[in-house]
DNA sequence: CGCCGAGTTGAACTGAATCAAGAAACGTGG
DNA sequence: CCACGTTTCTTGATTCAGTTCAACTCGGCG
Protein backbone atom coordinates (compact mmCIF):
# COMPACT_ATOMS: atom_id res chain seq x y z
CA UNK A 1 0.00 0.00 0.00
CA UNK A 2 2.65 2.12 1.17
CA UNK A 3 4.31 1.31 -1.71
CA UNK A 4 1.93 2.61 -4.09
CA UNK A 5 1.67 5.95 -3.01
CA UNK A 6 5.53 6.03 -2.80
CA UNK A 7 5.59 6.18 -6.74
CA UNK A 8 3.17 8.88 -7.11
CA UNK A 9 5.13 10.39 -4.84
CA UNK A 10 8.48 9.76 -6.11
CA UNK A 11 6.58 11.14 -9.69
CA UNK A 12 5.84 14.44 -8.43
CA UNK A 13 9.12 14.80 -6.80
CA UNK A 14 10.54 14.52 -10.09
CA UNK A 15 8.36 17.54 -10.76
CA UNK A 16 9.07 19.75 -7.81
CA UNK A 17 10.89 19.12 -4.79
CA UNK A 18 8.15 18.25 -1.78
CA UNK A 19 8.88 19.03 1.45
CA UNK A 20 7.81 16.77 4.60
CA UNK A 21 4.37 18.36 5.38
CA UNK A 22 3.26 18.61 1.56
CA UNK A 23 4.09 14.85 1.10
CA UNK A 24 1.95 14.08 4.24
CA UNK A 25 -1.00 15.40 2.88
CA UNK A 26 -0.94 13.94 -0.54
CA UNK A 27 -0.97 10.51 1.32
CA UNK A 28 -3.50 11.72 3.29
CA UNK A 29 -5.89 12.71 0.71
CA UNK A 30 -5.22 9.62 -1.39
CA UNK A 31 -7.15 6.60 -1.96
CA UNK A 32 -5.68 3.34 -3.18
CA UNK A 33 -7.88 0.83 -4.87
CA UNK A 34 -7.57 -2.33 -7.47
CA UNK A 35 -9.83 -2.93 -10.73
CA UNK A 36 -10.49 -5.56 -13.18
CA UNK A 37 -10.25 -4.63 -16.76
CA UNK A 38 -12.90 -2.77 -18.22
CA UNK A 39 -13.79 -0.95 -15.29
CA UNK A 40 -15.33 2.44 -16.00
CA UNK A 41 -13.98 5.28 -14.17
CA UNK A 42 -15.61 8.02 -15.66
CA UNK A 43 -18.87 7.85 -17.12
CA UNK A 44 -19.93 10.39 -20.41
CA UNK A 45 -22.06 13.24 -19.58
CA UNK A 46 -21.28 13.25 -15.48
CA UNK A 47 -18.54 15.35 -14.24
CA UNK A 48 -14.99 13.77 -13.50
CA UNK A 49 -15.12 14.33 -9.77
CA UNK A 50 -11.56 12.52 -9.08
CA UNK A 51 -8.30 12.68 -10.67
CA UNK A 52 -6.78 8.75 -10.65
CA UNK A 53 -2.82 7.75 -11.07
CA UNK A 54 -2.47 4.44 -12.23
CA UNK A 55 0.70 2.44 -10.65
CA UNK A 56 -0.07 -0.86 -12.28
CA UNK A 57 -2.29 -1.31 -15.73
CA UNK A 58 -3.45 0.81 -18.60
CA UNK A 59 -6.11 2.91 -19.31
CA UNK A 60 -8.24 4.53 -22.18
CA UNK A 61 -10.61 7.51 -22.49
CA UNK A 62 -12.67 6.83 -25.44
CA UNK A 63 -16.05 8.51 -26.74
CA UNK A 64 -18.98 7.72 -29.30
CA UNK A 65 -19.24 9.22 -32.57
CA UNK A 66 -21.93 8.02 -35.19
CA UNK A 67 -22.42 4.56 -32.75
CA UNK A 68 -18.96 3.73 -32.85
CA UNK A 69 -16.77 3.45 -29.98
CA UNK A 70 -13.54 6.23 -30.47
CA UNK A 71 -10.84 5.88 -28.49
CA UNK A 72 -9.13 9.57 -28.12
CA UNK A 73 -6.34 8.68 -25.45
CA UNK A 74 -4.35 6.14 -23.85
CA UNK A 75 -2.44 6.13 -20.61
CA UNK A 76 -0.27 3.26 -19.00
CA UNK A 77 0.70 3.17 -15.54
CA UNK A 78 2.64 6.17 -14.10
CA UNK A 79 0.44 8.73 -15.52
CA UNK A 80 -2.56 10.89 -14.23
CA UNK A 81 -5.73 10.36 -16.30
CA UNK A 82 -9.08 11.19 -16.15
CA UNK A 83 -11.44 13.46 -18.59
CA UNK A 84 -9.08 16.59 -18.55
CA UNK A 85 -11.66 19.13 -19.79
CA UNK A 86 -14.50 17.71 -17.46
CA UNK A 87 -12.32 17.88 -14.41
CA UNK A 88 -10.74 21.32 -15.44
CA UNK A 89 -13.67 22.69 -16.04
CA UNK A 90 -16.18 20.54 -13.49
CA UNK A 91 -18.54 20.01 -16.33
CA UNK A 92 -20.21 17.18 -18.18
CA UNK A 93 -17.23 14.83 -19.50
CA UNK A 94 -17.65 13.92 -22.77
CA UNK A 95 -15.81 11.16 -22.78
CA UNK A 96 -15.57 7.73 -21.11
CA UNK A 97 -12.49 6.68 -19.06
CA UNK A 98 -12.46 2.70 -19.20
CA UNK A 99 -9.77 0.60 -17.69
CA UNK A 100 -7.82 -1.53 -20.31
CA UNK A 101 -6.03 -4.09 -17.96
CA UNK A 102 -6.76 -5.27 -14.03
CA UNK A 103 -5.22 -1.99 -12.29
CA UNK A 104 -4.07 -0.30 -9.41
CA UNK A 105 -5.04 2.84 -9.10
CA UNK A 106 -4.79 6.13 -6.50
CA UNK A 107 -7.29 8.59 -6.79
CA UNK A 108 -7.79 11.77 -5.18
CA UNK A 109 -10.97 14.59 -5.58
CA UNK A 110 -11.55 17.50 -7.18
CA UNK A 111 -11.62 19.53 -3.86
CA UNK A 112 -8.67 17.87 -1.96
CA UNK A 113 -6.46 18.57 -5.08
CA UNK A 114 -7.77 22.23 -4.84
CA UNK A 115 -6.90 22.01 -0.98
CA UNK A 116 -3.33 20.41 -1.87
CA UNK A 117 -3.18 23.65 -4.58
CA UNK A 118 -4.18 26.14 -1.85
CA UNK A 119 -2.55 24.85 1.05
CA UNK A 120 1.10 24.16 -0.64
CA UNK A 121 2.57 26.47 -3.13
CA UNK A 122 4.88 23.67 -4.10
CA UNK A 123 1.60 21.67 -5.15
CA UNK A 124 0.27 24.95 -7.31
CA UNK A 125 3.85 24.74 -9.32
CA UNK A 126 3.38 21.20 -9.62
CA UNK A 127 -0.09 21.73 -10.91
CA UNK A 128 0.96 24.39 -13.67
CA UNK A 129 4.04 21.81 -14.74
CA UNK A 130 2.20 18.89 -14.73
CA UNK A 131 -1.01 20.73 -17.18
CA UNK A 132 1.89 22.48 -19.19
CA UNK A 133 3.63 19.07 -19.77
CA UNK A 134 0.42 17.55 -20.93
CA UNK A 135 -0.09 20.31 -23.30
CA UNK A 136 3.48 19.80 -25.22
CA UNK A 137 2.72 16.39 -25.57
CA UNK A 138 -0.84 16.98 -26.82
CA UNK A 139 0.11 19.46 -28.82
CA UNK A 140 3.42 17.39 -30.64
CA UNK A 141 1.69 14.45 -30.98
CA UNK A 142 -1.94 15.58 -32.64
CA UNK A 143 -0.50 18.53 -34.78
CA UNK A 144 2.19 16.32 -36.31
CA UNK A 145 -0.97 13.73 -37.16
CA UNK A 146 -2.71 16.21 -39.17
CA UNK A 147 -0.67 15.32 -42.83
CA UNK A 148 0.60 12.16 -41.76
CA UNK A 149 -0.43 8.83 -43.67
CA UNK A 150 -1.66 5.51 -41.85
CA UNK A 151 1.42 3.86 -41.64
CA UNK A 152 2.71 7.11 -40.62
CA UNK A 153 0.69 7.38 -37.27
CA UNK A 154 1.16 3.85 -36.48
CA UNK A 155 5.15 4.19 -36.32
CA UNK A 156 4.80 7.17 -34.43
CA UNK A 157 2.37 5.33 -31.74
CA UNK A 158 4.97 3.14 -31.46
CA UNK A 159 8.07 5.03 -30.51
CA UNK A 160 5.16 7.07 -28.42
CA UNK A 161 3.58 4.14 -26.40
CA UNK A 162 6.35 0.86 -27.44
CA UNK A 163 4.96 -1.71 -25.67
CA UNK A 164 1.20 -0.82 -26.51
CA UNK A 165 -0.12 -3.23 -29.05
CA UNK A 166 0.31 -6.48 -26.38
CA UNK A 167 -1.90 -4.82 -24.10
CA UNK A 168 -4.93 -2.80 -25.88
CA UNK A 169 -6.97 -4.47 -28.58
CA UNK A 170 -6.02 -3.63 -32.19
CA UNK A 171 -9.91 -1.67 -32.77
CA UNK A 172 -9.01 0.77 -29.94
CA UNK A 173 -5.86 1.39 -31.41
CA UNK A 174 -7.21 1.83 -34.40
CA UNK A 175 -9.73 4.47 -34.06
CA UNK A 176 -7.28 6.46 -31.69
CA UNK A 177 -5.29 6.83 -34.99
CA UNK A 178 -7.92 7.58 -36.51
CA UNK A 179 -8.13 4.85 -39.32
CA UNK A 180 -10.29 1.68 -39.65
CA UNK A 181 -9.13 -1.36 -37.64
CA UNK A 182 -8.99 -2.99 -41.43
CA UNK A 183 -6.30 -0.64 -42.30
CA UNK A 184 -4.41 -0.89 -39.21
CA UNK A 185 -4.41 -4.58 -39.42
CA UNK A 186 -3.15 -4.21 -43.25
CA UNK A 187 -0.40 -2.65 -41.97
CA UNK A 188 1.01 -4.09 -39.32
CA UNK A 189 0.97 -7.43 -41.40
CA UNK A 190 3.02 -6.21 -44.43
CA UNK A 191 6.05 -4.77 -41.48
CA UNK B 1 0.14 52.56 -24.16
CA UNK B 2 -1.73 51.88 -20.87
CA UNK B 3 -5.30 50.90 -22.31
CA UNK B 4 -2.91 48.26 -24.17
CA UNK B 5 -2.30 47.35 -20.56
CA UNK B 6 -5.31 47.32 -19.18
CA UNK B 7 -6.39 44.59 -21.88
CA UNK B 8 -3.87 42.21 -21.16
CA UNK B 9 -4.81 42.86 -16.77
CA UNK B 10 -8.36 42.67 -17.31
CA UNK B 11 -7.92 39.34 -19.29
CA UNK B 12 -5.87 37.93 -16.84
CA UNK B 13 -8.29 39.37 -13.84
CA UNK B 14 -11.12 37.38 -15.42
CA UNK B 15 -9.09 34.05 -14.06
CA UNK B 16 -7.53 34.99 -11.04
CA UNK B 17 -7.98 38.29 -8.63
CA UNK B 18 -5.16 40.33 -9.09
CA UNK B 19 -3.90 42.60 -5.82
CA UNK B 20 -2.28 45.85 -6.73
CA UNK B 21 1.45 44.87 -6.31
CA UNK B 22 1.13 42.27 -9.12
CA UNK B 23 -0.66 44.29 -11.28
CA UNK B 24 1.33 47.00 -10.77
CA UNK B 25 4.41 43.99 -11.29
CA UNK B 26 2.72 42.77 -14.87
CA UNK B 27 3.00 46.60 -16.11
CA UNK B 28 6.54 46.58 -15.17
CA UNK B 29 7.50 43.20 -16.98
CA UNK B 30 5.66 43.91 -20.15
CA UNK B 31 6.62 45.45 -23.25
CA UNK B 32 4.42 46.67 -25.79
CA UNK B 33 4.89 46.94 -29.80
CA UNK B 34 3.58 46.96 -32.98
CA UNK B 35 4.28 45.29 -35.56
CA UNK B 36 3.21 44.75 -40.02
CA UNK B 37 1.53 41.76 -41.12
CA UNK B 38 4.08 38.65 -42.08
CA UNK B 39 6.34 39.68 -38.86
CA UNK B 40 7.95 36.33 -37.36
CA UNK B 41 7.62 36.63 -33.93
CA UNK B 42 9.56 33.23 -33.18
CA UNK B 43 11.23 31.50 -35.63
CA UNK B 44 11.68 27.35 -35.79
CA UNK B 45 15.16 26.11 -34.44
CA UNK B 46 15.46 28.92 -32.16
CA UNK B 47 14.20 29.15 -28.49
CA UNK B 48 10.65 30.97 -27.88
CA UNK B 49 12.18 33.20 -25.18
CA UNK B 50 8.80 35.25 -24.57
CA UNK B 51 5.54 34.73 -24.30
CA UNK B 52 2.87 37.34 -26.39
CA UNK B 53 -0.56 38.78 -25.59
CA UNK B 54 -2.20 40.38 -28.90
CA UNK B 55 -4.61 43.08 -28.05
CA UNK B 56 -4.96 44.05 -32.02
CA UNK B 57 -4.43 41.95 -34.88
CA UNK B 58 -4.01 37.89 -35.54
CA UNK B 59 -1.08 35.20 -35.59
CA UNK B 60 -0.73 31.82 -37.01
CA UNK B 61 1.77 28.89 -35.43
CA UNK B 62 3.44 27.23 -39.01
CA UNK B 63 6.24 24.99 -39.82
CA UNK B 64 7.43 22.98 -43.31
CA UNK B 65 6.47 19.24 -44.21
CA UNK B 66 7.75 18.13 -46.93
CA UNK B 67 8.73 21.92 -48.03
CA UNK B 68 5.05 22.78 -47.38
CA UNK B 69 3.47 25.56 -45.16
CA UNK B 70 1.52 23.94 -42.78
CA UNK B 71 -0.28 26.01 -40.43
CA UNK B 72 -1.24 24.56 -36.62
CA UNK B 73 -2.94 27.07 -34.96
CA UNK B 74 -4.25 30.04 -35.32
CA UNK B 75 -4.83 32.74 -32.54
CA UNK B 76 -7.54 36.13 -33.08
CA UNK B 77 -6.65 39.13 -30.35
CA UNK B 78 -7.77 38.64 -27.04
CA UNK B 79 -4.97 35.38 -26.53
CA UNK B 80 -1.63 34.38 -25.52
CA UNK B 81 0.51 33.47 -27.96
CA UNK B 82 4.46 31.65 -28.06
CA UNK B 83 5.70 28.29 -29.49
CA UNK B 84 4.27 26.83 -25.85
CA UNK B 85 6.40 23.22 -26.21
CA UNK B 86 9.36 25.55 -26.96
CA UNK B 87 8.49 28.28 -24.70
CA UNK B 88 7.66 25.74 -21.69
CA UNK B 89 10.55 23.27 -22.00
CA UNK B 90 12.80 26.00 -23.37
CA UNK B 91 13.97 24.12 -25.59
CA UNK B 92 14.30 25.11 -29.54
CA UNK B 93 10.85 25.59 -31.54
CA UNK B 94 9.56 22.98 -34.39
CA UNK B 95 6.92 26.14 -35.55
CA UNK B 96 7.19 29.53 -36.55
CA UNK B 97 5.07 32.08 -35.01
CA UNK B 98 4.05 35.05 -37.60
CA UNK B 99 1.39 37.84 -37.84
CA UNK B 100 -1.43 37.14 -40.11
CA UNK B 101 -2.17 41.19 -39.94
CA UNK B 102 -0.69 44.44 -38.68
CA UNK B 103 -0.52 43.96 -35.10
CA UNK B 104 0.01 45.29 -31.38
CA UNK B 105 1.89 42.66 -28.87
CA UNK B 106 2.27 42.95 -25.23
CA UNK B 107 5.28 40.63 -24.28
CA UNK B 108 7.02 39.43 -21.43
CA UNK B 109 10.26 37.12 -21.43
CA UNK B 110 10.30 33.67 -19.71
CA UNK B 111 12.29 34.53 -16.93
CA UNK B 112 10.21 37.25 -15.87
CA UNK B 113 6.97 35.34 -16.15
CA UNK B 114 9.35 32.69 -13.64
CA UNK B 115 9.80 35.40 -11.60
CA UNK B 116 6.07 36.75 -11.36
CA UNK B 117 4.96 32.96 -10.54
CA UNK B 118 7.22 32.86 -7.86
CA UNK B 119 6.56 36.41 -6.21
CA UNK B 120 2.82 36.21 -6.88
CA UNK B 121 1.41 33.09 -5.98
CA UNK B 122 -2.02 34.71 -7.56
CA UNK B 123 -0.08 34.42 -10.90
CA UNK B 124 1.30 31.03 -10.39
CA UNK B 125 -2.43 30.20 -10.27
CA UNK B 126 -3.05 32.05 -13.12
CA UNK B 127 -0.21 30.06 -15.15
CA UNK B 128 -2.12 27.12 -14.06
CA UNK B 129 -5.22 28.05 -15.08
CA UNK B 130 -4.10 29.49 -18.63
CA UNK B 131 -2.83 26.33 -19.36
CA UNK B 132 -5.75 24.27 -17.94
CA UNK B 133 -8.05 26.56 -20.94
CA UNK B 134 -5.37 25.97 -23.66
CA UNK B 135 -5.10 21.77 -22.83
CA UNK B 136 -9.18 21.92 -23.04
CA UNK B 137 -9.64 23.63 -25.89
CA UNK B 138 -7.22 21.63 -27.75
CA UNK B 139 -8.11 18.77 -26.51
CA UNK B 140 -11.40 19.28 -27.70
CA UNK B 141 -10.70 20.28 -31.26
CA UNK B 142 -8.12 17.71 -32.14
CA UNK B 143 -10.08 14.71 -30.87
CA UNK B 144 -13.13 15.76 -32.41
CA UNK B 145 -11.08 16.27 -35.55
CA UNK B 146 -10.23 12.74 -36.36
CA UNK B 147 -13.37 11.41 -38.22
CA UNK B 148 -14.82 14.60 -39.34
CA UNK B 149 -15.01 15.29 -43.01
CA UNK B 150 -13.26 18.32 -44.48
CA UNK B 151 -16.89 19.86 -44.36
CA UNK B 152 -17.46 18.99 -40.76
CA UNK B 153 -13.78 20.20 -40.16
CA UNK B 154 -14.42 23.85 -41.84
CA UNK B 155 -17.96 23.90 -39.91
CA UNK B 156 -15.82 23.21 -36.91
CA UNK B 157 -13.91 26.04 -37.57
CA UNK B 158 -16.35 28.95 -38.20
CA UNK B 159 -17.86 28.24 -35.15
CA UNK B 160 -14.66 28.60 -33.55
CA UNK B 161 -13.16 30.95 -35.41
CA UNK B 162 -16.47 33.13 -36.81
CA UNK B 163 -14.06 35.54 -38.38
CA UNK B 164 -10.84 33.90 -39.65
CA UNK B 165 -11.74 33.70 -43.56
CA UNK B 166 -11.75 37.37 -43.41
CA UNK B 167 -8.63 37.83 -41.86
CA UNK B 168 -6.46 34.93 -42.89
CA UNK B 169 -5.36 33.20 -46.16
CA UNK B 170 -7.47 30.29 -47.80
CA UNK B 171 -4.20 28.06 -48.19
CA UNK B 172 -3.26 28.91 -44.39
CA UNK B 173 -6.79 27.68 -43.51
CA UNK B 174 -6.52 24.73 -45.43
CA UNK B 175 -3.73 23.22 -43.99
CA UNK B 176 -4.39 24.23 -40.75
CA UNK B 177 -7.91 22.06 -41.18
CA UNK B 178 -5.53 18.97 -42.69
CA UNK B 179 -6.95 19.38 -45.92
CA UNK B 180 -5.73 20.93 -49.55
CA UNK B 181 -6.21 24.34 -50.86
CA UNK B 182 -8.77 23.09 -53.53
CA UNK B 183 -10.80 21.14 -51.38
CA UNK B 184 -11.58 24.09 -49.12
CA UNK B 185 -11.93 26.13 -51.85
CA UNK B 186 -14.32 23.73 -53.35
CA UNK B 187 -16.71 23.24 -50.17
CA UNK B 188 -16.77 27.10 -49.49
CA UNK B 189 -18.12 26.85 -53.10
CA UNK B 190 -20.88 25.29 -52.30
CA UNK B 191 -22.34 26.77 -48.70
C1' DC C 1 -0.07 47.71 -68.66
C1' DG C 2 1.62 43.54 -67.25
C1' DC C 3 3.01 40.88 -63.44
C1' DC C 4 2.14 38.23 -59.27
C1' DG C 5 -0.04 36.11 -55.47
C1' DA C 6 -4.45 34.20 -54.21
C1' DG C 7 -8.30 31.66 -55.35
C1' DT C 8 -11.07 28.68 -58.54
C1' DT C 9 -12.20 24.92 -61.58
C1' DG C 10 -11.68 20.48 -64.06
C1' DA C 11 -10.02 15.69 -64.74
C1' DA C 12 -7.55 11.78 -63.33
C1' DC C 13 -5.75 9.20 -59.59
C1' DT C 14 -5.23 6.95 -54.99
C1' DG C 15 -5.12 5.82 -50.01
C1' DA C 16 -8.04 4.36 -47.03
C1' DA C 17 -13.06 3.36 -45.82
C1' DT C 18 -16.63 0.25 -46.21
C1' DC C 19 -18.82 -4.05 -46.84
C1' DA C 20 -18.67 -8.87 -46.36
C1' DA C 21 -16.85 -13.13 -44.88
C1' DG C 22 -13.91 -16.16 -42.62
C1' DA C 23 -10.07 -17.49 -39.14
C1' DA C 24 -8.02 -17.15 -34.57
C1' DA C 25 -8.04 -16.41 -29.82
C1' DC C 26 -10.28 -16.24 -25.63
C1' DG C 27 -13.01 -17.53 -21.63
C1' DT C 28 -16.63 -19.78 -19.32
C1' DG C 29 -19.29 -23.54 -17.77
C1' DG C 30 -20.17 -28.32 -18.00
C1' DC D 1 -9.76 -29.99 -20.16
C1' DC D 2 -12.64 -29.76 -23.85
C1' DA D 3 -16.61 -27.65 -26.49
C1' DC D 4 -19.06 -23.78 -27.85
C1' DG D 5 -20.16 -19.04 -28.12
C1' DT D 6 -18.21 -14.54 -28.29
C1' DT D 7 -14.96 -11.33 -29.30
C1' DT D 8 -10.95 -9.95 -31.89
C1' DC D 9 -8.36 -9.99 -35.97
C1' DT D 10 -7.47 -10.89 -40.92
C1' DT D 11 -8.29 -10.90 -45.80
C1' DG D 12 -10.50 -9.71 -50.24
C1' DA D 13 -13.41 -6.79 -53.34
C1' DT D 14 -15.44 -2.53 -54.12
C1' DT D 15 -16.21 2.34 -53.52
C1' DC D 16 -15.36 7.12 -52.50
C1' DA D 17 -13.62 11.41 -50.42
C1' DG D 18 -10.10 14.03 -51.07
C1' DT D 19 -5.41 14.68 -53.38
C1' DT D 20 -2.71 15.98 -57.16
C1' DC D 21 -1.65 18.20 -61.30
C1' DA D 22 -2.57 21.58 -64.47
C1' DA D 23 -4.78 25.37 -66.41
C1' DC D 24 -7.30 29.40 -65.79
C1' DT D 25 -9.49 33.84 -63.44
C1' DC D 26 -9.35 37.76 -60.75
C1' DG D 27 -7.83 41.85 -58.25
C1' DG D 28 -4.23 44.71 -56.66
C1' DC D 29 -0.03 47.15 -57.35
C1' DG D 30 4.65 48.70 -59.06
Amino acid sequence: MIAQTQFLIDYINTKVQLDAASKEAIIEACQIQEFNKGYVLIKEDKVAHRLFFITQGSARTFYYHDGKDVTSWIYPEGQFITSWSSFYTQTPSYENVELTEESTIISLSYEQLQELYKQYPKMQKFGRVMVEEQLVFLDYFYKGFMFMTAREKYELLLSTFPDVTQRINLGHIASFLGISQETLSRIRKKK
